[in-house]
DNA sequence: AAATTACCATACGCTACCGTATGGAAAATT
DNA sequence: AATTTTCCATACGGTAGCGTATGGTAATTT
């Protein structure tokens, strides 16, 4: 029995390691992400991941990193478009109400969730959030609005708030609350 | 050596069981709530479990519901004083954005990440959800509001949205962003 | 007081997962 | 081509926790 794996061998490296990680934690939270079940969904044995890290614990902590850089890739990429304003948060809440974001929200919500534990999570966030009240503070100003920073914080804290709330089934309340910040 | 327990010898029930369950979950999100550390806590061993409960995921159903009805009541406590509504409401955002409650607040979050995959989590928060929506919605219409459902809406998506970011320095912030919302 | 019942300790087997140790094949380097 | 480096398989020991089985003691009933 010459090769046990696919016949194509990938050769991993972190960012597989890291990405699958992420797969299992938007799946079945912090309990799924452990070494040996993601080593056979990616083909591969522990001997692969004792390699790229050195235990269990610095996966989690590159998956903070990584995460948090992520995010403010997005963010940066998501509100320098010089659109109008108005439409850009409608459309940001939109992206974040939406099925195709599911997996990143739970990932958020799981990562947060252990913000209060692991200071390393709390750094993390930290960035995250100092970068999005920035961005949406601006939106808010550009729009000419006095307290651009109190309507972000609003603004934000909504957009995560109406996530974990009922069964994303209330699409005109949420409408109804966006415009009611927003305008 | 008699008695290697305490010398009270409690007697549990499965209240006592489901309490010290709670205090695991809000400490160390689900991964604490294990039978085995929780009766070394309560000072007694595995077979005190396996009488109250069939298995651990019965456990995990008692808490769904016995927190689904703790916090319908909870909810009804705080509103039915006939209190002026516009200083209740902020009295409301207070009230979870505050110290105190983190404990209770961090209980829900970890409740509200299982409703994605666990059909009872989903049931429980539901059930919740409906109840405080309902009741904010009563506040905000007797403040005469229009969209007093949308507000509700709002108004409750922004109390848990706001316990998720930042590090709750952010007093003045909340205060500036709860007067856009009541107001 | 005797007999039930309620509650728990002890001991056991089992599984899942962690981390280590070592050797070997594939890639890259020289 | 030979050697070094990179990456992974295999095999192992160890721990934590689940669930069961069984017996024992306190509490309750009769």
């Amino acid at each position: 029995m010459p090769t046990p794996r696919a016949k194509k061998l990938p050769r991993l490296d972190k960012r597989a390691w890291i990405a699958a990680a992420f797969a299992e934690l938007a799946a079945h939270g912090w309990d799924g992400v452990r070494v040996e079940p993601i080593a056979a969904t990616l083909g591969v044995t522990k001997g692969s991941f004792y390699w790229h890290f050195t235990d269990r614990d610095a996966l989690v902590g590159a998956m903070f990193i990584r995460w948090a850089e992520g995010r403010v890739r997005a963010i940066r990429n998501e509100t320098t478009d010089d659109d109008d304003p108005r439409s850009l948060l409608y459309r940001l809440i939109d992206l974040y109400a939406r099925g195709p974001h599911a997996q990143g929200l739970a990932i958020e919500l799981a990562i947060r969730g252990l913000a209060r534990a692991d200071s390393r999570a709390a750094d993390a966030v930290a960035m995250v959030d100092g970068e999005r009240l920035a961005r949406v503070a601006a939106l808010f100003a550009k729009l000419g609005s006095k307290e651009s920073e109190a309507k972000a914080f609003l603004f934000y804290a909504f957009v995560f708030g109406q996530s974990l709330i009922a069964g994303r089934r209330d699409a005109s309340l949420r409408a109804a609350a966006s415009a009611l910040i927003v305008e």
